[in-house]
RNA sequence: GGGCGCUUAGCUCAGCUGGCUAGAGCACCUCGCUUACAACGAGGGGGCCGGGGGUUCGAGUCCCUCAGCGCCCACCA
């Protein structure tokens, strides 16, 4: 208690960590694996990058599904947060590769084996600070469990998948054209790549009919390619071409014969209506191509250089060859245009190279089969997504989802468990073995490849759970409740899990997917380091510099955009999901700032019940309210609402509403009305328990969004002991306690003081100062004396009238003083009634209109003749003319 | 090329199934260090709710259209 009394602000960087040793050493955060999942919540956390840091999606998603967590432990669920970190087989990959560089060697260098070490040994050295960045914004994961998808129970789980579905006949192995990284040398997805804009130069090529009569001319920007053109297509409704299907080119430089074949797909009203096919390097000429069963040559290698196959431009690189074909073609007269042209090219999300897109033989997952399941049971409400507008673009994406490539040329990550013997591994003749241990006899070599990362995330709701094995774990948190994520990874990872769920772990993986806001900077770009728009939330909690990207946006001067405060880890959750919403969102300090301040509040607001519960010498007891007086039941009733309210919203995943309402509360409601109403009161028995169980309730409901100050409050509560709020059941709001005629009453003492202040101020009385007044309303007694008290009125009972002030249920009259300035006075009375008119008239013009009356719905109809009523009283007793 | 969304006070955003004398936080102005909080409190100013048209007794809220911005999906050489 007597550091409560020297400390009039609360200190998050003091509190915070000593709250956090407290929470760990309980051991809350770890629910025993009992019951079924019907009786418990639980959350799988989508497991970040094992090499990453806290970013303000990470942030922002830990504060949502900590403050559900808390939220249920709470209501006695036993609440799980699964914790863990993604291998993210490239991210990883390139990290350690840049590492070996460094070091002047590389992975080709030092092997496989021991690249794979370094990573293990990377993995060691860095894969525990996002856990502990998680902690550190008060994160309740369940700590004594971490999972790792590399984990040797976790591989287990992905081999099985991998053999039970090729068992299954839905994996399988093919040459197919992939999205090939050669920075990365692998194949990667399309949801790896990203589209970025760039010119290149359009060249228009004439390809000579083979009978000498006449030349096509087709046009593209890679030149290069076509050594490995195999046709040329028009469309079949060209006039222009018409009569030359059929008939075969020359193809120059190469020499190869080409059939001019017909395909829809080609534009009649692009380039040239003519286009060079080349299957083997480019996405849309291979569908052609495997439409038409033509050949699919390659001359471009992995590493994204000219092949053998390329004759003599082996070992050029692309740019390279395309240089020499354009100028040997220039010099056969072959070239017949060039012009600059700006389209969208594919690059690696990864390694940032652009996509050489090959045929290769990797292993695919047939999705089909696997997406029907997992498009009904979003369309029949098995899982449900908020807002319900994404599952639309879910169920779309499901419909037209193609083959997946699961296999990726990398060391790090789960590698496939297949076996070749002779010439299989390349395709050839031979055997292929699938099987969770390697099969007998000699001659095997493993494939290998690895899988794409997704593939072991897909598991993640029950690998982590101890699947294949029938854990107590699974029974007791399987299917989980909610999967709270970005909209970017809804198809790249939500999907996978909704269909390897059903599939493997006979049920949805959740019931509810709760799709989040994407934080921007504050100036509306994304939050990115390379484009120094990000800003560190370690930074906001702890303070630390505030990015250049503030200056400009109007919130701070543009030259030195400063540092943060330390605001604690409470103001960054309560401002995240303040500023939330389903839509994106551009950070907002103030909202933050917001969160402080409440945090202050609550703080001070708290400090001050307790010392005077303390300094009065009561006993609370256990807290059990006892409302003496109107302003009691009145609180209690708000209270109550305010729990209902918050309660609601958290089910339907309003984050940003149920904050605000919290602040709104303690705010509006217990700080700037009940706290001042009974601090005239002495504190006895009576009060001081219903004061220390509004403030009790308060840091309850409180406490899953903002828990460090709420939980540094409740240890100086009476009753503490040494329980944890974290720990705390919460009772359900009493629907008892809800109060309407005090509630009412309350309202009109509210409205009346503030009229009376404004009158007040307007009229240039001291706001010290109690003045004369006379009442002519009918409120009760009591809400009179607590509008006398907070307008600092003195009642009187003759006197001038100097001027009148209308509250609910009547009028107060102020009485003549040398208090009063009259000219203020005759300046706010005359602009009240110029306003009042306008109102009247507006009033007056509506219910004038036979149609209103007529259509509108009696209670509207009737409402707007009680205003038009209440203003032309008013106006009357203000007695303007 | 399709699809979705946004445009409300100086800034960041609320406004559900149409009834609003349009709200909040921050910023701004005035007053106040009244023993919970001056990183605070009280009061105040500030908005033809992007433009145009329509439906309706009534539109910030519904429909059409134009303009600007953003996101997602897609194979235009």
């Amino acid at each position: 208690m007597s550091d409560l009394q020297a400390r009039t602000r609360y200190e998050p960087t003091e509190a915070e960590p000593r709250i956090t040793e407290r929470w760990l050493a309980a051991g809350l955060h770890h629910p025993e694996p009992e019951g079924t999942a019907a009786d418990n919540y639980a959350i799988a956390i989508p497991p970040p990058n094992v090499t990453g840091a806290l970013h303000m999606g990470h942030a922002l998603n830990g504060a949502i599904q900590d403050t559900l967590i808390r939220w249920h432990r709470m209501r006695g669920k036993r609440a799980k947060w699964i914790l863990g970190t993604d291998h993210a087989g490239i991210a990883t990959q390139t990290q350690v590769e840049k590492l070996l560089k460094s070091e002047g060697t590389s992975r080709e260098e030092v092997g496989r084996d021991e690249f794979t070490r370094r990573v293990w040994e990377w993995r060691e050295q860095y894969g525990g600070t996002i856990v502990g960045q998680l902690r550190r914004l008060g994160a309740s994961c369940d700590y004594d469990e971490e999972r790792f998808t590399l984990d040797a129970a976790y591989h287990d789980a992905v081999l099985k998948v991998f053999v039970e579905l090729f068992e299954q006949g839905l994996i399988y192995r093919d040459n197919y054209m992939v999205n090939w990284d050669p920075g990365s040398r692998s194949a990667i997805s399309d949801l790896e790549v990203e589209d970025r804009e760039v010119t290149d130069t359009l060249y228009e090529i004439a390809y000579p009919l083979s009978d000498g009569d006449g030349e096509v001319v087709v046009a593209t920007v890679r030149p290069e390619t076509l050594l490995a053109d195999t046709a040329v297509a028009v469309n079949p409704d060209d006039e222009r071409f018409a009569h030359l299907v059929g008939r075969t080119v020359v193809l120059p430089i190469v020499g190869r014969e080409l059939t001019i074949i017909a395909d829809e797909y080609v534009k009649t009203d692009f380039g040239t209506g003519c286009l060079k096919i080349t299957p083997g390097h480019d996405p849309n000429d291979f569908e052609i191509g495997r439409k038409h069963g033509l050949d699919e040559l390659s001359v471009i290698g992995e590493d994204g250089r000219m092949s053998a196959d390329a004759g003599e431009y082996a070992g050029l690189s692309a740019l390279e060859a395309r240089e020499r074909i354009v100028a040997t073609l220039q010099e056969q007269g072959l070239l017949r245009g060039s012009e600059p042209y700006v389209h969208t090219v594919p690059f690696s999300h990864r390694s940032g190279e652009r996509i050489e897109p090959l045929v290769s033989l990797q292993w695919f997952m047939r999705m089909d089969e696997l997406a029907a399941p997992a498009i009904d049971v979003v369309r029949d409400g098995r899982v449900r997504i908020h807002p319900p507008t994404q599952s639309r673009r879910y169920v779309d994406w499901l419909e037209n989802i193609r083959p997946w490539c699961v296999s990726r040329q990398l060391w790090w990550g789960h590698q496939i468990p297949v076996w070749y013997r002779g010439d299989a591994a390349s395709g050839g003749e031979g055997e292929t073995y699938v099987g969770m241990e390697p099969p007998p006899g000699e001659g095997w070599t493993r494939d290998p490849d690895v899988l794409d990362t997704w593939f072991s995330s897909a598991l993640w709701p029950f690998a982590t759970l101890g699947w294949p094995q029938d854990t107590p774990e699974l029974r007791a948190f399987y299917p989980t409740d909610v999967l709270s994520t970005a909209r970017d990874i809804l198809f790249l990872w939500v999907a996978r899990m909704v269909m390897m769920g059903l599939r493997f772990a006979g049920d949805v993986p959740f019931t509810d997917v709760y799709v989040h806001s994407v934080i921007q900077a504050p100036d509306g770009r994304r939050m990115s380091k390379s484009l120094g728009t990000g800003i560190d939330p370690l930074d906001v909690i702890s303070g630390g510099p505030r990015p250049p990207v503030f200056a400009g946006t109007g919130a701070h001067p543009p030259h030195d955009p400063g540092e943060f405060p330390a605001y604690g880890a409470d103001a960054l959750r309560f401002g995240l999901l303040a500023m939330s919403s389903t839509q994106d969102v551009r950070f907002s300090e103030d909202r933050v700032q917001q969160g402080q301040q409440l945090a202050n509040k609550l703080f001070n607001a708290s400090r001050f019940v307790l010392l005077r519960v303390a300094n009065a010498g009561i006993d609370p007891g256990d807290g059990a309210p006892v409302p003496d007086r109107v302003e009691d039941r009145w609180i209690l009733s708000r209270l109550t609402a305010f729990q209902e309210e918050t309660a609601s919203l958290l089910d339907e995943f309003d984050f940003a509403k149920a904050a605000l309402g919290l602040y709104d509360f303690v705010y509006g409601e217990l700080c700037d009305w009940y706290l001042e109403l009974i601090k005239s009161r002495e504190v006895d028995a009576a009060l001081g328990a219903t004061l220390v169980h509004v403030i009790r309730e308060t840091l309850v409901t409180a406490h899953p969004f903002i828990p460090f100050v709420t939980e540094e409050l409740w240890s100086h509560l009476p009753a503490a002991d040494d329980t944890l709020l974290a720990g705390t059941q919460a009772t359900p709001a009493d629907p008892s306690l809800r109060d309407p005629a005090a509630e009412e009453a309350i309202a009109a003492v509210i409205t009346s003081v503030q009229e009376l202040r404004g009158w007040r101020d307007a009229a240039g009385v001291k706001p010290g100062a109690s003045i004369p007044a006379r009442l002519r309303s009918d409120m009760g007694e009591e809400a009179l004396a607590l509008v006398a008290r907070l307008a600092r009125l003195e009642w009187a009972d003759d006197g001038e009238v100097a001027g009148t002030v209308t509250v609910p249920g009547g009028t107060i009259e102020i009485l003549a003083s040398e208090l009063v300035d009259p000219a203020e006075l005759a300046r706010k009375r005359d602009a009240r009634a110029g306003d009042l008119r306008k109102e009247i008239a507006r009033a007056e013009g509506k219910l004038g209109n036979e149609g209103f009356v007529a259509k509108a719905p009696e209670a509207v109809v009737a409402a707007e003749r009680e205003k038009l009523e209440r203003l032309q009283a008013e106006l009357a007793e203000l007695g303007t003319e």
